[in-house]
RNA sequence: GCCGGUGUGGCGGAACUGGCAGACGCAGCGGAUUCAAAAUCCGCCGCCCCCUAAAGGCUUGCAGGUUCGAUUCCUGUCACCGGCACCA
């Protein structure tokens, strides 16, 4: 279109053009701007508010809020936030409250890297940042409710981010109830009780009444949602920064290859392994995509076995060890554990052998990625041996790093003849491999472990057990219960999941409300004293040093300071005693663990979330139950499980964001502050965005700015002029292949672009952007507006009387396209659409308007479908057709127009006949034919009884309505 | 290696519950209009056989199976994409 020349524009001057468009864009988006200049149209009003409707049932609808990166927007982001706007404002015109806010997650690294290069305040340029994605997200025309913005870095929101995290400080979790209590509650039973407890110090038991307050203190420290815990970190000195696993080559940091130490580190974590099992079996509440699901589940990695300690030679403490296997007790010929675990450091302070010291410095310093690439087996024996309580066989303790610290208790049992790993290893070191499993037709022939499940052999002892011929079920629950007699194991479940580290070593991100005394002893900062903002640093870049050190520990007036002007309760510590703050920071996750919780009323100065507004926004009835009252509290039987009813995001998401917003939203459950046990009714995941890019024959990729077109799909490298493949890639800087929003919105205007992104394909799939078939979509808004508005005059063109055709497709195009928006199905019902209009265009011979195109009726209720595709668009022909304008204006105030569903059918279909599955015939009958006439006229049809040629028809197959199959 | 997903014209895709494969758009071809071009409107457009047409045959990655009938269900197999990676 920018080819147009300008002549045409002269004479067309309401023809829908680039210019055309964006003029009515920014016309509408203006027109609809508040006083405040800050958003434009739309505000939902919440319950107790003027101008709320409580008579309306809530759609919750939340897209995944964007890191406002320095870059602006990429065409990635305006596809998911497309379609919830789509169903936005199809779920306001079918009569709903709908919420559908945005803000910024925008505590992060990259701003904080460019403070450390430039010295400008991470605020300064994320505060750019989010003006500009602002201004992107308005210009495409999003019905977002502005007013209820904000960012996870205002402190008027991190300040409950910080209250949420004293939450989790102030509770544990009641494995009795399942589910997490007041931490006070917890103090109050053991003073009743005078429970002993152990005292970390000697590690004595004593009366609770007996410890002091800080040994009470300390034990209840032990129990905390949010807990002080010592993790291994990888601490670069030279960077001042922790890397993580995969920052790491050869035991130097990947970048400036400088060393890297791993120690241990004090810091906060969540008990997040005590709700394994609630988010384990909560999936099955909430409508996700199946491999969601899926994903987390294995993330938690729940398994059950049993756990079995063994005793070791000279060595005071019991080796315990998980296995899923207990019914192979009776193999075990051999020990591992873990190059970490204790027991090596025991063995080797005793001076066993300089090998085994070896082999463990070794296998630590050995990159994951060498471990990955390498499966072969490694160990070193301990020197160690421990007793196999079912066969009483002293059986070796070997150490190799195929054993992992983090899963289990860090040691296995080995049972070569049933598991690949340990075979491996057995074959590798020349350890006895005993066959305690029969496999129905798989044979132990010792060249291979057998893994599956059977029957069990050669597992009897003496005395007290044998499980021989049982099936591996019954051989578990018998040996269980042999362990626990002898009080040497019992059943254990085991997860993969851990405990949640909390803390980072960097500058910006929430601060946490906790302070120390001198002796280390950690205090609470109180409720009221919130928030505690971020000091300014004149130095952001991080600190060279041996011991940790974040960036916040410059900020030294800050950190430094008293119990009372940090705002620790005087009752826990008397005002004037000195204290140091808190240096780690909260890391990316919090900000957006409770977002949506805050966007149902983000102005609230007394609560994280008003009551009101969460049970309104996040608790409604199932459809089944939908007429009921609206319900004051969750019931499992009528409400759904989730509060927002769609969540749509990218699937890298799938993981942590969502399995920590749960875990979060849980606890805040439990505690009576939120109304449903899970955050997200039903999740969709948008496809990603790709681009074309070109491949030389070698495999290697060329940038899109040296390749040119030569002849029909015919692509060469413009320097060498060798013949380049076009394939699909991710777009990146590199290959020139990004496409920028504001550029598209320039040439096409901004209907035409959230058309062209729901056009490309299903929402779900990733999908090429193709620059070639945007043009696709801006001509049928052009020929749309042709239909209705003389492209010289800008006068409307109605048609003077309906066309029952035409009036009957409209019928079945409104009944489509809503359809078609409540499965998400956008691509189809824009293709509908534009079926209705090509059926409607008047040949170009025809003089008078009024004989074609549609009525102003008909005009009027295809503007109103078309809305919330393509908003400014219908609004400007909808103020054509004289709509009058609601509270904010164009459709808004309107409703989706209503079908008859009488008209959807017709009174004649055209059913083809088969004859042997080929169709050889076709005939038009009555919609109302029943099966047996439709066979007749089939038969009688001069085309079949040529076709069938006298042969004896076997079998008739009718299906009323859709064809005939005849077979002879 | 394991788990999951996807394979349909030159291209993006449609076919929702086993029932007319290829809606709609792009690209291409032809026509009308025009002094001409652009724009617009109309028509054609999976592949093979064929001068053409009629007729016929083939076709949803590939090979089988179930069925009157399979893009759809089952088995095997190949390719691509995504995730996980010694989890005891």
């Amino acid at each position: 279109m920018s080819a147009t020349p300008n002549v045409e524009t002269n004479e067309l001057p309401h023809r829908y053009t680039a210019a055309y468009a964006n003029a009515v864009e920014v016309k509408w988006q203006e027109s609809l701007r508040w006083p405040d200049g800050k958003g434009y149209g739309y505000r939902q009003p919440n319950p107790g508010e003027a101008g709320f409707d409580a008579s309306k049932p809530k759609f919750y609808c939340l897209d995944m809020f964007p890191y406002p990166s320095g870059a602006g927007l990429h065409v990635g982001h305006p596809e998911g936030y497309t379609a919830t706007d789509i169903i936005c404002r199809y779920k306001k015109l079918k009569g709903f409250n709908v919420l559908h806010p945005m803000g910024w997650d925008a505590f992060g690294l990259p701003a904080e890297q460019y403070a450390i290069q430039t010295g400008v305040h991470p605020e300064v340029t994320t505060k750019k940042a989010i003006d500009n994605f602002r201004r992107q997200l308005q210009r495409f025309g999003f019905m977002y409710d502005w007013s209820r913005e904000f960012a996870t870095i205002d402190p008027d929101y991190y300040r409950w981010t910080q209250w949420i995290w004293l939450l989790a400080y102030e509770s544990w979790f009641d494995p009795s109830v399942r589910k997490a209590r007041a931490i006070s509650e917890l103090a109050a039973r053991f003073a009743r009780e005078n429970a002993e407890i152990a005292v970390a110090a000697s590690g004595a038991a004593k009366k609770w009444s007996d410890c002091t307050r800080r040994e009470q203190q300390a034990h209840l420290d032990t129990f905390r949602l949010a807990y002080l815990g010592t993790q291994t970190v990888n601490w670069c000195p030279k960077l001042g920064t922790v890397l993580a696993n995969e920052e790491i080559i050869d035991g130097r940091s990947e970048r400036g290859g400088h060393p890297v130490k791993r120690m241990p580190l004090k810091q906060w974590m969540f008990r997040i392994t005590s709700y394994a099992d609630r988010l384990l079996e909560d999936l099955a509440l909430v409508d996700w995509p199946e491999m969601t699901r899926t994903l987390q589940t294995e993330w938690i990695g729940r398994s059950e076995g049993a756990e079995i300690r063994f005793a070791v030679e000279g060595d005071g403490e019991p080796l315990s060890v998980f296995t899923t296997r207990p019914d192979t007790l009776f193999g075990a010929t051999y020990m591992v554990v873990a190059p970490e675990h204790p027991l090596v450091a025991r063995a080797i302070s005793r001076g066993n052998s300089g090998k085994l010291a070896e082999y463990v410095s070794w296998a630590k310093n050995r990159s994951d990625i060498d471990r990955q690439a390498s499966k072969e087996k490694t160990g070193c024996a301990t020197g160690l041996f421990a007793i196999n309580p079912a066969t009483g066989a002293r059986i070796p303790v070997w150490t190799a790093d195929y054993v992992l610290m983090g899963y289990g208790t860090g040691a296995i049992m080995a049972v070569p003849a049933h598991d690949e790993r340990d075979f491996e290893f057995a074959k590798a070191f020349a350890l006895p491999i005993v066959q305690v499993v029969e496999i129905d037709g798989v044979a132990f022939t010792g060249e291979a472990a057998t893994a599956g499940e059977g029957r069990a052999v050669n597992s009897a002892n003496a005395a007290t057990v044998s499980i021989n011929g049982l099936t591996t079920a019954d051989a578990k629950k018998t040996v269980i219960a042999w362990l626990e007699k002898q009080g040497i194991g019992a059943l254990r479940v085991n997860y993969r999941l851990r405990d949640w580290l909390f803390s980072r070593q960097r500058y910006w991100g929430e601060p946490f409300p906790i302070v120390y005394d001198a002796d280390g002893n950690h205090y609470p900062v109180s409720v009221a004293s919130l928030p505690l903002t971020l000091p300014p640093l004149a130095d952001y870049s991080p600190v060279e040093s041996d011991v940790p050190q974040p960036p916040l520990a410059k900020a030294r007036e800050w950190t430094h300071t008293t119990a009372g002007a940090a705002g620790v309760d005087p009752a826990l510590l008397p005002a004037n005693t000195p204290v140091v703050r808190e240096t780690n920071t909260m890391p990316g996750w919090a900000g957006s663990c409770w977002y949506y919780l805050r966007y149902c009323s983000p102005k609230d100065s007394s609560h994280f979330v008003s009551p009101e507004a969460e049970r309104y926004w996040m608790l409604s009835r199932k459809k089944s139950v939908a007429d009921a009252p609206a319900p004051t509290s969750y019931d499992a039987a009528t409400c759904p499980a989730g509060g927002v009813d769609l969540y749509v995001g990218g699937s890298e998401h799938a993981v942590l964001h969502l399995l920590y917003a749960r875990f979060w939203h849980k606890m805040l459950f439990d505690l009576g502050h939120v109304s449903t046990p899970e955050p997200m009714g039903k999740l969709f995941h948008q496809g990603l965005i790709t681009s074309y890019a070109y491949q030389r024959a070698d495999k290697t990729l060329v940038p899109n700015d040296q390749v040119e077109e030569r002849g029909e799909g015919n692509f060469v490298e413009t320097a060498t002029g060798a013949k380049v493949a076009q394939i699909v890639a991710k777009m990146s800087k590199s290959l020139k292949n990004v496409v920028n929003p504001d550029d598209v919105i320039a040439e096409y205007g901004a209907d035409t672009f959230r058309l062209y992104e729901m056009y490309m394909g299903p929402l779900e799939a990733s999908k090429p952007w193709n620059t070639r078939d945007i043009v696709g979509v801006f001509r049928f808004l052009q020929r749309a507006w042709r239909l209705a508005v003389d492209e010289r005059t800008g006068e409307l063109l109605c048609a003077a009387s309906a066309d029952p055709k035409i009036e009957k497709l409209l019928h079945r195009t409104i009944h489509k396209v809503g359809e078609d928006i409540e499965r998400l199905s956008f691509n189809t019902a824009i293709a509908a659409m534009i079926e209705l209009l090509n059926a409607a265009t008047r040949p170009t011979g025809m003089t008078d308007p009024a004989q074609g195109g549609m009525t102003r009726d008909q005009l009027e209720r295809f503007a109103r479908i078309l809305w919330p595709f393509a908003p400014h668009f219908a609004d400007e022909l909808g103020s054509k057709l004289g709509v009058k304008g609601g509270l904010n204006g164009g459709f808004y105030a309107s409703a989706w127009p209503s079908h008859d569903a009488a008209l959807l059918v017709d009174d004649e279909v055209e059913m083809p006949v088969q004859i042997q599955g080929k169709i050889k015939a076709r005939l038009m009958v009555p919609t109302k034919a029943d099966a047996a006439a439709v066979e007749a006229l089939a038969l009688a049809h001069a085309d079949v009884i040529a076709a069938i040629a006298g042969r004896p028809v076997k079998k008739v197959v009718v299906v009323p309505g859709r064809m005939v199959n005849i077979v002879v």
